[in-house]
DNA sequence: TTGACAAGTAGGAGAACACCTACCTATTGT
DNA sequence: ACAATAGGTAGGTGTTCTCCTACTTGTCAA
């Protein structure tokens, strides 16, 4: 459900950079972590209901794979704010041209 | 330090798009919440530690002002990301096309 | 200088989180 | 049918989070 939850773990953070490669399976994501499985399991159920993430079973193997809809939302979140940084980067360039001016 | 985390919680997005408006005072933000006061300053340390917002005293105030910088480094996060629902929406337009074609 | 006000800090209670080990379930290959 | 494998679930524990009220500090105004 909250999306901004989801990612706020580091762990998580990086199971879906993993992802990013594409569809891997459960086994192959844990490998990738000191910890235990169960509780890979347990951050990909989190991923899984911040809709971040979806599994297909294949056989045995549950694969998981990047669902990038949340993260758009994020992305549609941050906008409002860019105009705010875009104007802190102008009134920097007109300090650097006043700089360079008296200088 | 961890800006995902400090975006975590739905008070604190609130508190920054509160501050989109420019910056206010201590008072001013916490008139908008039902919690109490000092709740509402814990939830501004965690901004400012996240280098979100940065205190500027003005008398027995204290303004509070948006720093747009760590929403930057979440905007560049998410770049890798971005190429990723591009390829969604363009397998979804394919599929379009096709229904398009047969129907 | 004293009272009022803005806002942070202290300490504590309860909820949520993140781990763990042990166990259960489903599937596959022999 | 049975052993092995993939992976989820249960239950417990320690830590972190979030809220509270009470208190402290700094500033202004009378």
């Amino acid at each position: 459900m909250d999306v901004f939850a989801a990612l706020a773990s580091p762990v998580r953070r990086e199971l879906t950079a993993l992802l990013l490669d594409g569809p891997r399976p459960v086994n192959d994501l844990a490998a990738h972590f000191t910890m235990s499985r169960p509780s890979v399991s347990e951050h990909l159920k989190v991923l899984r209901d911040a809709g971040l993430v979806t599994e297909q079973r294949h056989g045995r193997q549950r694969i998981y794979r990047l669902e990038p809809a949340p993260l758009r939302e994020l992305s549609e979140w941050l906008t409002p704010y860019e105009r705010f940084w875009r104007e802190k980067l102008a009134s920097l360039r007109e300090l650097l041209d006043e700089e360079d001016g008296t200088a």
